[in-house]
DNA sequence: AGCACGCCGACT
DNA sequence: GTCGGCGTGCTC
């Protein structure tokens, strides 16, 4: 017997399948994880099992070395996952090792961890009397005849702290028994009291949809934030175990905090497994092997969890579907969202997206049919969606308030604190002022390193630049002109925070931003605190726009609603209708109506009108027909080809030159046909120039999706690869920023 | 990724 | 004359 297989380096020269010889009495399989010869020095490496056959299929079959082991009595991989990978190498062109990678959990490879075994003893005879001089090892028998069972070494030295030895003598006495079981190490969540609510007419019809789905078929379920979808959730998890099916559930990895997963485990009990970045490597290893091992079918994971080894998978969700984090920014560089569609493709179960502010892509693929769309358009319990006002910061500067807060938000605030409600401030931008420059001169303060303007810090007296992190001193005098009059411009969460106490001097607030929450834990206890009233007001960025709710929070005040609008990307609108509909729906989660102000500079911006409308349908109208006349995605597809690199003219030489071979290929590869599809490609230093000391250089190409894509694509991998050596080039295929 | 084979400078 | 620099080339 023969076995092809792919050995576990990740270089592309031997990115390929090598044959080996499987010897007399060796149980290999495809989808084990094998050790092999490999090399010169016949060195140990690690391997895959693609397949297995009868006959090598090779004229010289002398070269062939022997599969020396399998390093696990299971296949790590299964007959499904090999065909997904080897679609990945296609599909996103990377190395099939990477793909296979992306599909067990690191700490597999290399053999370093192991499982863990707890060691249990127990008494030979149970009914035999036991006479010895030792006291200890009478109340270790005592013990083991009063509890009557098996116990661990560890239980027994919670009641005896110096049982050890003894329980060595009574083991080689005979006496004690021992065997020893696995244990898997788990992580901490705390399981929530659960009452099964009574599902609204919305969410039994939404159910009621996803059971009619094909196999196979996807559904976006659109529901508006406070609408339940996390009920729809479960309840379609339940039916699929009944199915005797497993599940997949992807959440953003900064939404998967112990207390989701304790919503999941209350319904679900220990037939969950959780996978996201922060579990230790033993209970990331531990929880892999509970899924390949089938004791838990359940699955709550971040973006790599749509991997998880899920026999019979019956059905994928995947929660705020919109959200940019389900992309890959490393080989492989997938999108979850696609492997999913893959994933129930190839085995025949359901897909269901879910969100309040679906992307536009998504709702375009439930318009046109290719998704079933399943609407959720009231909250449980009958609470209204929050009242939105606009405030025009023009009209306030006019009648002389040039601080950073509106005469409205500031009643409302005042209102809000004297009720003893909770507010709830927004700002996308962490610091204290974002930039710092000279009113003499004019000069702006930028990095050293970057092409970028740095960011006043007021509690370090600093400023830093967001991009390489570089600090230092703020200069008392212009470093320009030398004069005195360096001022702060822009205003950041540090600086919200400061003018509150101002504003309403003695109010507590709790500030959520990138700076504070830069230890480990410190987001579960920010969110928690401010859970338990710690806090009056809790300021914050994007972080603060999904999460838990608050039932105390009534007022959600968005500083500044324009800033991401004004962004020079096609999916600025898109994005800021998202983050104004997911922070407005933070206010009034209970009985108390919730209030949103948006302070803007754009008061009549269609975005923010169809925002504080909230009106998704209609926003998703207005975008959709701006798309379609620039044709920007989903009608093309942009492509951003980066060089960097430590010598500006050289690297503006080669950017060109590659720009001028790139489109030779791609108009190669259209045909005479297709050249009206390259609607766009343009060559030139990268928007942010430099950072971190590296000079950038960007070719943006856009293309139109027809029926030549998929060639075009072709062009520009193989363009990737003939030039992969020279270095410095990131080739992405839909980039989710273009800085 | 590793490691060997292979052609040109400063040493016992 | 040899030891050794790391430039190509191969790995079942």
């Amino acid at each position: 017997m023969f076995a092809k297989v792919i050995v576990d380096i990740a270089h592309a020269a031997v990115d390929r399948a090598f044959t080996y010889r499987i010897p007399e009495g060796l149980d290999v399989r495809p989808g084990h994880h094998v050790l092999l010869p490999f090399g010169q020095g016949d060195h140990i490496k690690e391997g895959f099992v693609l397949s297995v056959m009868d006959e090598s299929g090779l004229k010289d079959e002398s070269i062939l070395k022997d599969v020396l082991a399998c390093a696990e009595p299971y296949t790590v991989l299964l007959p499904e996952q090999l065909a997904l990978a080897e679609w990945m190498q296609e599909a996103y062109h990377c190395l099939l090792v990477d793909a296979l990678r992306a599909m067990i959990p690191a700490q597999l490879r290399g053999g370093r961890i192991h499982e863990k075994r707890e060691r249990i003893v127990f008494l030979s005879d149970p009914e035999a009397d036991f006479v010895s001089k030792s006291h200890i090892q009478k109340d270790v028998v005592d013990l083991l005849k009063k509890t009557g069972q098996p116990m661990s070494v560890g239980d027994i030295r919670a009641f005896l702290p110096n049982a050890g030895p003894a329980i060595t003598a009574l083991l080689k006495k005979g006496v004690l028994s021992e065997s020893s079981f696995t244990v898997f190490r788990r992580p901490e969540y705390t399981t929530q009291a659960d009452a099964l609510p009574v599902l609204t007419a919305e969410q039994a019809a939404a159910l009621n949809a996803v059971d009619e789905l094909e196999p196979g078929q996807t559904a976006l379920l659109y529901g508006v934030t406070g609408s339940g979808k996390t009920e729809v959730y479960l309840r379609c998890i339940e039916q699929c175990l009944q199915a005797g099916k497993g599940a997949i559930v992807l959440v953003p990895e900064i939404a998967l905090t112990p207390q989701t997963v304790g919503r999941f485990s209350a319904r679900f009990g220990d037939r969950i497994a959780v996978l996201h970045s922060r579990l230790s490597p033993g209970e990331r290893f531990d929880e892999w092997r509970r899924i390949r091992l089938g004791k838990a079918p359940i699955v709550i994971g971040a973006r790599s969890a749509i991997f998880a080894p899920v026999e019979e998978l019956g059905l994928i969700i995947i929660d705020e579907e919109h959200e940019s984090s389900y992309q890959s920014e490393t080989a492989p560089r997938y999108h979850a969202l696609d492997i999913a569609r893959r994933r129930i493709r190839n085995c025949g179960g359901k897909l269901l997206l879910g969100s309040a502010t679906p992307s536009l892509l998504s709702y375009y693929r439930a318009l046109s049919g290719s998704y079933r769309l399943i609407e959720l358009k009231h909250r449980v319990g009958g609470r209204p969606l929050p009242t939105v006002s606009i405030a025009d910061m023009r009209a306030e500067f006019l009648n002389g308030n040039n601080g950073i807060f509106s005469s409205l938000l500031l009643s409302k605030l005042g209102a809000c604190l004297k009720g003893g409600h909770q507010a709830m401030l927004f700002l996308n931008r962490r610091g204290y002022s974002t930039f710092v420059s000279c009113r003499a001169c004019g000069y702006v303060l930028t990095c050293d390193n970057c092409d970028i303007s740095m960011t006043y810090h007021k509690a370090q007296n600093a400023v830093r630049c967001h991009y390489c992190g570089a600090k230092k001193p703020l200069p008392p005098v212009c470093p320009n002109c030398g004069k005195p009059f360096i001022k702060y411009f822009g205003v950041g969460t540090e600086q919200v925070e400061e003018q509150i106490q101002s504003a309403f001097p003695g109010t507590s607030t709790l500030r959520m931003d990138a700076d504070t929450v830069a230890r480990r834990d410190a987001y579960d206890q920010i969110l928690s605190a401010f859970g338990r009233g710690d806090a009056q007001i809790l300021i914050g960025t994007q972080m603060i726009a999904k999460g838990h709710d608050f039932p105390n929070v009534t007022l959600v005040g968005v500083i500044a609603a324009d800033t991401t609008l004004n962004f020079p990307d096609f999916r600025s609108a898109e994005r800021t209708f998202q983050l104004l509909t997911q922070v407005s729906g933070r206010a009034g989660r209970d009985k108390e109506p919730g209030q949103v102000v948006m302070q803007t500079y754009a008061p009549d911006h269609p975005v923010l009108r169809f925002a504080a409308s909230q009106d998704y349908a209609g926003f998703y109208q207005y975008e959709i027909a701006q798309r379609k006349k620039c044709l920007y995605p989903p009608f093309s597809l942009f492509i951003r080809l980066l060089l960097s690199g430590e010598n500006e003219e050289e690297l503006i030489q080669r950017g060109k030159d590659y720009a001028k071979a790139l489109e030779a290929d791609l108009r190669a590869a259209l045909g005479a046909e297709g050249q009206g599809d390259l609607l766009l490609l343009l060559a030139a230093p990268a928007p942010i120039a430099r950072i971190a000391g590296q000079n950038r250089y960007q070719i943006l190409v856009k293309l139109l999706r027809t029926k030549r894509l998929p060639q075009a694509l072709h062009a520009v991998y193989d363009f990737e690869t003939s030039h992969r050596e020279d270095g410095f080039l990131k080739i992405e295929i839909n980039p989710q920023d273009m800085f």
